[in-house]
DNA sequence: ATCTTATTTAATAAGGTTATTAAACCGGCT
DNA sequence: AGCCGGTTTAATAACCTTATTAAATAAGAT
């Protein structure tokens, strides 16, 4: 009665992603992640050789989902429809990703080395640069026509994200604590999705 | 040649509280502990008995600073200043102890016992209730007399906290990625703030 | 049927973790 | 000096962690 048979390497990837995601990598051991499969732990050697492995591979792939998601501002000549694509594009991924952008965040913050893996990986990417750069000058142009306030860019961006990453990351807090169900969840977060638009749409207004 | 002839129990405590922000509670080991204060590491057990017990102390202790600060939302008249007195007081706590949001936040979010034990400390404490429930009348008042746009009480908590705490949460990641001096982080931190304030001021005009 | 190669397992090395225990230490009191 | 209580230590139990190894198994090719 073997637990699938599905290709174990991806059963191990995507019970990994599943655990790392809820405890983070110090709180997921390579036990836990072959027990969730029900297979072998040291298949999870075998496939991946390190913990540290899996786990980049992960991470980067996790990173990359992110990242990818600002190429959805496709500025088109107004810069609150871009927006609005933008948050409203972030909300759908989240909705089945809600633990992702915590995720990613948590092992940056707590960890050094990953930072500067992080800075070496994407920062120094000629493609991330260009989506920031061309973003920037979107707003840098939008504030010159007076559309919008003067605001830095990348203010603005650390806005938007803090409104939409918080929305979720905080999201278990919100349903534990305030004991809410499912469908409670779903129309808060639809409530919520509007509140930042709104919220944006006015706070940028010159 | 005695660490400190100071109180070995108090050092302890500082110790497990700088780890413990800076790597979590998973991260961080009672001889972790032990070796940061040159303590033996049995002490840390004399002292606290568990890891658990050690970091609940320090766990409450810190979400009550947190939650003690919203006192300072001390509204006479004017919701914008009083806003802004939350931001300044909320901006100087965590320019001392950045680590501090994300760190509650992080052992929320990863351990869902702390959330149930969370719920029955803080909410379901009266104190805490009346602090929300007068916050949310003023809202509820402000928006009937038109001086802020319509909005649920507890979306505007979530602005405001959303964009201070991911300021903070993401410094490190700032800084390193970045490569930004300390200077240039105080300068970054100042410029935010104000930021912080003026998006909030205009999103809330009715 | 046997060979081959990839997969899977049990066993284990090497080390780390929390927590407890019993013994040593040390300063003050009688 | 001897005793006492709180403090500190070394030693250790019991367990968990990552990673490797060698042997077992499966499945396809010859």
């Amino acid at each position: 009665m073997k637990p699938q048979t599905t290709d174990l390497e991806q059963s191990i990837l995507e019970a990994a992603e599943r655990l790392f995601l809820e405890k983070g990598f110090a709180g997921t051991s390579t036990t836990d992640i072959a027990h969730a499969v029900g297979c072998n732990q040291a298949l999870v050697h075998y496939y991946y050789r390190t913990k540290e492995r899996l786990f980049r591979g992960i991470f980067i792939n996790k990173i990359n989902l992110l990242l990818d998601y600002l190429d959805k501002f496709e500025y088109n000549g107004c810069m609150m429809s871009a927006i609005g694509r933008v948050i409203d594009f972030y909300f759908a991924l989240l909705r089945s990703n809600p633990r992702l952008p915590f995720f990613v965040m948590n092992e940056l913050v707590l960890n050094k080395e990953r930072r500067e893996w992080m800075r070496e990986t994407f920062v120094e990417n000629e493609k991330r640069r260009r989506v920031y750069y061309s973003f920037s000058e979107i707003v840098r142009k939008e504030v010159e026509k007076g559309t919008i306030r003067p605001i830095e860019p990348l203010f603005l961006l650390l806005d938007v994200v803090s409104l939409v990453v918080m929305t979720f990351t905080t999201l278990p807090i919100y349903a534990d604590l305030l004991e809410k169900s499912e469908q409670e969840v779903d129309t808060y977060l639809e409530e919520r999705k509007k509140e930042i638009f709104i919220f944006v749409m006015k706070g940028l207004q010159p």
